[in-house]
DNA sequence: GAGTGGTCTAGACCACCCA
DNA sequence: GGGTGGTCTAGACCACTCG
């Protein structure tokens, strides 16, 4: 990647540069590499650093690039597959669950929440913490929300934290699951996700949103965010593919 | 919505401004209605233009606001639930498919996709674009990769166009579906994808990519982009859920 | 042609990480 | 303390839409 001047084109500066940049990353950059910085690399293709900044910002968005304050740009590996939905249903908890419970307080959720979960506006549910790892590193975060009604016997539990988050999930599998729905779609990190998945607020983030069907109602409501830089939700049984971004473009 | 200064807080101005653009849009304005132009409200709350366009950027990809160049900001509709999976697999183009056929070319797919199809680098496949509607606008397209493998009658097709699609598609419902299986992530829209989905390049959408198995092999692959900033992606049987964005914050 | 959002510049300062 | 990315400014010009 050379001192190269960008010729001038009709399409906008900062998508040319985030062609070339990322052709350049294929044939000359490999996972984990140090970009020169956003200074030099402006002065290199002779732009202004905002313009620079919106190149990389959008290599980011697509995973391409990692940018960390006071460190410098990398080259990202791969986006990892993350299984979301099982063929089979199941209770969140059970057995080969990928989430790990963090903590549990009940607090009053917000209106189309408490909507779903049919309990009156201002009503507190239970709402489990979870975390979810994948290759090291955290990758989501959930608010598991489970009203009253699905766990009558847990109304005067005495643990705290991950036991008392435990309790609510074992508590949950004693129902009989009769379906679930889910839905995905974008939003930005609020604060404490961002801190949580290791971004700054207001990052991409993938939020999948699952009802959990027992007895007729709904029976627990989790709100997922993955983080959208590295992930790739799967919904099959092979998490294993990766189709997109891909170093050539597409032919025609 | 009147002339508001920002009180000085540490977190970011555009975070704070997009926090109370976000309740003035919750209280004072209805779905549609025009906000000023950014020069104005950069003026009104006493920051730079680009400071109020980070902001605003936010809210679109949220999917609170769209801004067309030219005419101004609107308040969007809430997110359309589009279903994307079915509990029980089924060909494209089969009976309640929300596709429409626009055409087909035959050309060689890049190389993940090749990959998955088990075709040769190089080799051409056919390939079906078709588009989505919902609510009046397009809200994905999609490029479906047959490999002549899966439809071995059709090499000597004449159709053109639309026709065409339908043809490749005929043939391949012909074949019994063994499995399927689906992954989403974030991707930033192509140009030409761009211009179906009536957006600017780089716009954010969601790719959903989906293998068809038959006869043991991966008989068609397909590429959906959908439009981020207005959709939300179902995979269980209720597409009218609404729980994400909500005027309340999450309470602790 | 007037008005809108989109792009771009050349600077400044801040928050964070690390040696 | 020196280097990084993150925020912010005050301007300019461009591309588009619409009356």
């Amino acid at each position: 990647m050379g001192t190269t001047q960008l010729e001038p084109v009709p399409e906008p500066k900062y998508w040319h540069l985030k062609t070339v940049l990322s052709e350049a990353l294929d044939s000359e950059f490999s996972v984990g590499e140090i970009l020169p910085n956003e200074r030099d690399l402006a002065a290199r293709f002779g732009v202004a650093r905002a313009t620079l900044r919106q190149a990389l910002e959008q290599l980011e968005l697509e995973g391409r690039l990692q940018r960390r304050r006071g460190v410098g740009t990398t080259v990202a590996p791969p986006r990892v597959g993350v299984a979301v939905g099982s063929p089979q249903h199941s209770w969140p908890g059970s057995a080969d669950d990928a989430w790990q419970p963090v903590d549990c307080v009940r607090s009053a959720p917000p209106a189309a929440v408490a909507a779903a979960l049919e309990t009156a506006a201002g009503e507190p549910v239970h709402v489990v913490r979870r975390s979810r790892m994948s290759g090291g590193q955290r990758v989501a975060t959930e608010l598991l929300h489970v009203p009253d009604a699905a766990v009558p016997d847990l109304t005067a539990i005495d643990a705290a934290g991950a036991a008392r988050a435990r309790a609510v999930l074992r508590e949950l599998q004693r129902l009989e699951l009769e379906g679930q729905d889910r839905a995905v779609e974008l939003g930005s990190a609020r604060a404490d996700d961002a801190k949580d998945l290791d971004r700054l607020p207001g990052a991409p983030v993938l939020v999948v949103t699952t009802r959990f069907f027992a007895e007729g109602r709904t029976a627990a409501l989790s709100v997922a965010t993955y983080r959208a830089d590295t992930c790739r939700l799967t919904f099959g049984d092979s998490p294993d593919v990766e189709i997109h971004h891909d170093p050539e473009r597409r032919a025609s």
